[in-house]
Order: structure tokens, then C-alpha cells, then sequence
DNA sequence: CTGTTAGCGCCTTCAG
DNA sequence: CTGAAGGCGCTAACAG
């Protein structure tokens, strides 16, 4: 009776979707039966069922989720996804992998790029959290987990990507880092290379360690020394990556073979390279469209980036169904193949 | 009094996030006190909300942000983002765009990729719409927009990118796909080739048929026919392309410059050049990583796809911001440029 | 300054 | 077969 002023006259106003009291009275039933007929419940008349179709056609009725969410105490049916940088394509095919087994299990993705900032990270995070997603899947993009800890997140399922869970209890999607980079390496070293340049990412991170260690533990077993003036590994971007390259190229012994340790530094190296018409050999961890037909022969580290964020999303699915059951944390760890494309890489000079 | 059997002893179970009033119970007040508190409401004195505090952290409660939306009338703060390939550089950066508007106005979004499936693409739009997005940026796959019309959608605000709307009332952002190829062509008959081919997506698509209209208009301008045998505009990824030019590069009079209509087939081309040591000029729409520094001089019409997304969540973000005010659908058309790399493209044969 | 009441949109439970 | 009551978690509006 004290309902709010209903809108007036027949079609609705633009005011917002409808509510399921609007349907039940265009349709002259009850709220309860317009439920029932939307929900399949057989206890419904043919003819009522008709009408309240009719009635919810007519006002374009679709029932609120967050309201049958909250009523229903399930969760959102939201994966959230952190990662650090989009416009990455390693990033954008994980995300990619992610959506593909979320829609298989009728979930969507809540998206969020933090940029590679870490009070940006720990925002998304919380934000997610508030909005009740039912996993959480995150690139984290430094070595402070403390706002990935489920036990600070009501218990939220959380899966890590890209680097193993430090201080708290998560499961991990990994790639097979050291393994990669030791075998680009010794594929380096089996081409008769002895001075090979290593170009990667910050020592602080995971992945710029992991792919260290490959590369080095490759020099080690052939007695070969790591050299500091052939070791670049402060470079996140392209450009710095190019630049680095031009200073070992300009070295009086330059290396005769680069291994860069992501596509960002390949893609620098490339350019450098190209440049200067050097015959230098490159390797790179990442495989990327064109890495076949660059003007310079390219040997990758290649992986499934999009099996990746599917394993993710399927560790997530698994914590999802059983809430409760404690299981100890996992990891998968994606395994990475050494391709060899164009012609063979040039022996060294 | 009938409040369901609270979890018993000191710490909550691992049974899903804390709500107010277990955070009320634990500090000794009413859940109101703990809403006030929270939203930073002045009438708490300093005492109370250092209990509710300490409660708070302890509990590592956080408002459920679907109840407040369901509770305040207001719209979820989420923004539905439907892509075609999240695997295509063009709609990670669109993404990119759309994310970092969206955070500026403390949004988020809900992304889904529709692989260019229109059964997927509806079932997104529905179900976004199911989940009270404050607004809806879709990339269509296909021209019937009927699923998109925001009156079917309950008023809610939509967006398009790409392509214009089809017999329904919305805003969208475009390329100038027809200058842009227009462009593109002239560039290719002003370096002296008169046998160009077309290398394009679909007629029945928006972008397939503007920028075939672009490499027409600029063909009739220099008096060159548009010849059949030239145009092959049924291919939509890399190797259908790479195909296809290889039998425009055997044909009996092949053409000395290829317009390619976008990046997939640019890439096809590119690599069928290369493998044949072609010099057949090649110009492609849309601007991609390493196409300056391929091993065949590349000219690109470029623009800022990252502009584009974040123009559209601008768009977006006013229409959401006056509900009522219905305006006219806009459009905002993202400029193109026309970029050479490498060297002087070859001189034809 | 704090608590009570009521209800957002929906659906489980129980009556008719 | 259909309707009425009640409450999910939260917060305006109104007491006290």
C-alpha cells in the first residue's frame, strides 16, 4: 500500500531496470509467482506462466543478481583478475585462458590492471574482495603478498600467477622459468657460443631471479664465467632494453649471443641488433607473433601463456567447490619448449 | 533473538567474510554504530570507534558492496566491456583505455571476450545487464544490434567501438576507417603503383566495407579501376591473409603494392612477402609492435586504439552521470595518421 | 551520540 | 497451484 509512486500509464520510463513487483502486478499475480515462472518451477499454471511472460517481454524484466546473490548467499559468480600490465600480450592471452574456463563454469571476470603498482594492486584487491568475487586470481607485481593472504580476505580463494606465493598458504600457476632459461642458454653454448649477454629483469622480482639462475647455472656446467659487464638486469621496458643492448654491442669484446630473459628485453634487443646489423644471436624467454619472421634469426623460450590462465582459473574453480575442505596449497607449473625459428642461428664471429 | 547460531568461540571460521553485525556484537554496539563508523559519519565519539576498529581489523570485515548497492538504489559501479579478441593488440589497448577511465571514477570492469560469436555476445550483454552494470561498452561482432538497444536493456547506458550503431539510439567511437584507407592508398599510387591490391575483412562487416571504400575512392581518383582479381576480402586472420597474397603474388600480372585492412592481414602478407623475397610494397591499417623493424619496409595507418577505449568509458561515464537527460547519440571519431617505417618503399617492378 | 525501524530485490518457508 | 511472511547485508530516516 505504501508502495512508492508507481510510473504512471503503460510503458515504463527510463528510470532504471524493473523490479520483479512491477512484472507481478503488469501481470496481475504475485511477486512469488513471477519468481517461480522465471525459475522454471514446475508448481505453475500454463496460463499464469503465459501472462507473466508476457509481462516480463513487454517490460524487459531481468532479475537483479546482486539481489539474488545476497539472498541466496552464494557468491557473485565474479572471478577478479589482477594483472600488471594489459598491453602485454602474455598478459592479455592469461587473461584470455582466464575467461575460457570461467565461462565454462558460468562465471565472469572482473578485471583489473594494476599498472605494476603495488598500492594499485593492494586497492584491486580489497575492491574485489568488498564486491564478494568468489576467487581471486593475481600477477602480483612485488614480493609483499600480505594483502593476498586469504585469512585477511574472509577467506577468499586466491591464486597467484607468474610468481610462487611468499608467506602465505596459496596455490600457484608457474612457469618453468629456471628450466627455460638453462636450456636457452645451453642452446647458446651448444652453438659454440662463450660470451653470451644476459638481459633481464629486475633481481628483485621472481622471474628476473629464476631466469638469472637458469642462465647462470647453463655457463656454470660448461665452465664458463658470468661476467658482470655481460649481465644487464635492470630493464623492465623495450627502449631501456635497446639501449642496454647498443652498450654491449659497443663493448671492445662484445658477446657474441644474447639471451634476453622476457619479450620485453627481446623486443630491445631486436631492434638494437637490427640496427647495427650485428651478427649477434638472440635468444629471448617469451614466445610473440613475428618472432618467426623478424629480420634477425630468434631462438624463444615458448609456453602456453593461455594454459596458464586457464590452470589458474581451474585451481580457482577447485578451492571455489569446496570452501571448506583445507587442502594444502599447489602449484602447476606450465613447462616451457626451446623453438628455433628462421634460419640457424648465425655461428659466432 | 532468532539470529541464526552465531559461530561459536573467539575467531571466526573460515565460512566466508564477516558481516556488520558480528563486527556490532564483538564491539558492543549496534550495527548502525559500525556503519557510521565506517562511512566516516561524524556522531561517533573517538571511543566507540576505536572499539568498532579494533573489531573491524580483527574480524578483517569489509562492507559487502553488493548489499550497500542493493541498499542505496545506486548503480554496482561496474562497467560491462564486451570484446571480440582479447588476443588482438587492438582490444587489449581498448581494454587498457577503458580500465584507466574507469578508475578514475572509481568503476571497474567486467570484461567478456566473444570470440565473434554473436550467440556469446547476447548472452554477455544479458548477463551484464543481469548484474546492474552502470553502463556497456560493446565491440560487435556482427550487425544486428538489437540485443544492445538500452531500451530492451532497461534504460542502461551502451556504448559502441568500432562500428556504428544499427537501428538503435547510442553513443560509439569510431576510426576513420574510410580517410585512413583513403590515405593509405593515395600513398601507395603517389609512390608510382598502379596494380594495388586489397587485402580485407568481409563486405558485411562496418570496417571491411569502409576501408574497402577508402582504397575505391582513392583507385577512381587517379582513374585506376578496382579489379577483381586484386581484391580478396573474404580472409579474417594471419594465415587465410598470408595465403591469399601468395596467390596474388603468383598471379600472371601481380600487383606491386598490397593494402592490407588490418593488422591480421598485414601479418599474413608480411610473411608471405618474406618467404617469396617479394618487393611488393606493403601498407597496412592499424599500427602494431616491430612493425618498424621487420625485414620489409612496412607503411601503417596508425591511431591510438587505447584512445579509442578511453573515449568510449568517457562517453559512458556521461551517460551514466545524467540518467534522465536523454541527448542525442554521439560520435566520437578517433583520427587516423599514416606512418611509414623503414626505408623508402621499393620503386615498383 | 547511539539505537530502532524499515526496506532495497529477491527467494525459502510455510499457509491457504 | 498461488500468496504472505520474513530476511540476506546494509543504511536512510527517525527516535531517544
Amino acid at each position: 500500500m505504501t508502495l512508492a509512486p508507481p510510473p504512471a500509464g503503460g510503458s515504463r520510463p527510463g528510470s532504471g531496470a524493473p523490479t520483479i513487483r512491477e512484472v507481478a502486478r503488469q501481470a496481475q499475480v504475485s511477486p512469488m509467482t513471477v519468481s517461480r515462472t522465471l525459475r522454471d518451477d514446475p508448481g505453475v499454471s500454463a496460463a499464469t506462466r503465459a501472462r507473466v511472460m508476457d509481462a516480463v517481454l513487454a517490460l524487459g524484466y531481468r532479475p537483479n543478481e546482486a539481489a539474488r546473490t545476497l539472498r541466496l548467499g552464494r557468491s557473485s559468480g565474479l572471478i577478479g583478475l589482477v594483472v600488471t600490465n594489459l598491453a602485454n600480450p602474455f598478459y592479455s592471452q592469461l587473461t584470455l585462458g582466464v575467461e575460457a574456463v570461467a565461462t565454462e563454469h558460468g562465471m565472469r571476470v572482473l578485471l583489473g590492471n594494476s599498472g605494476s603498482d603495488p598500492a594499485r594492486e593492494r586497492q584491486l584487491v580489497h575492491d574485489f574482495a568488498a564486491r564478494r568475487v568468489a576467487g581471486l586470481i593475481a600477477v602480483p607485481c612485488h614480493n609483499d603478498h600480505s594483502h593476498l593472504d586469504p585469512g585477511r580476505l574472509g577467506g577468499l580463494p586466491v591464486v597467484l600467477a607468474g610468481s610462487p606465493p611468499v608467506k602465505i598458504g596459496v596455490d600457484a600457476v608457474l612457469l618453468d622459468d629456471f628450466t627455460g632459461s638453462w636450456e636457452a642458454t645451453r642452446h647458446l653454448i651448444a652453438r659454440g657460443h662463450r660470451r653470451i649477454a644476459f638481459l633481464g629483469l629486475p633481481a628483485s622480482t621472481w622471474t628476473g631471479s629464476e631466469r638469472f639462475r637458469g642462465y647462470c647455472a647453463a655457463l656454470e656446467e660448461a665452465a664458463l664465467p658470468v661476467e658482470d659487464r655481460y649481465v644487464w638486469r635492470r630493464q623492465a621496458g623495450a627502449a631501456p632494453a635497446q639501449q642496454a643492448t647498443r652498450e654491449l654491442l659497443d663493448d671492445s669484446d662484445p658477446p657474441t649471443a644474447i639471451f634476453a630473459a622476457n619479450n620485453r628485453n627481446t623486443v630491445g634487443a631486436y631492434r638494437a641488433i637490427r640496427q647495427r646489423g650485428a651478427a649477434t644471436a638472440l635468444t629471448g624467454f617469451d614466445d610473440f607473433e613475428l618472432a618467426d619472421a623478424l629480420a634477425v634469426p630468434l631462438t624463444v623460450v615458448a609456453y602456453e601463456p593461455r594454459e596458464m590462465g586457464a590452470a589458474a582459473a581451474r585451481l580457482l574453480r577447485d578451492r571455489i567447490g569446496n570452501a571448506g575442505a583445507a587442502q594444502a596449497p599447489r602449484r602447476v607449473v606450465i613447462p616451457t619448449t626451446i623453438v628455433e625459428y628462421g634460419a640457424a642461428a648465425g655461428e659466432p664471429a
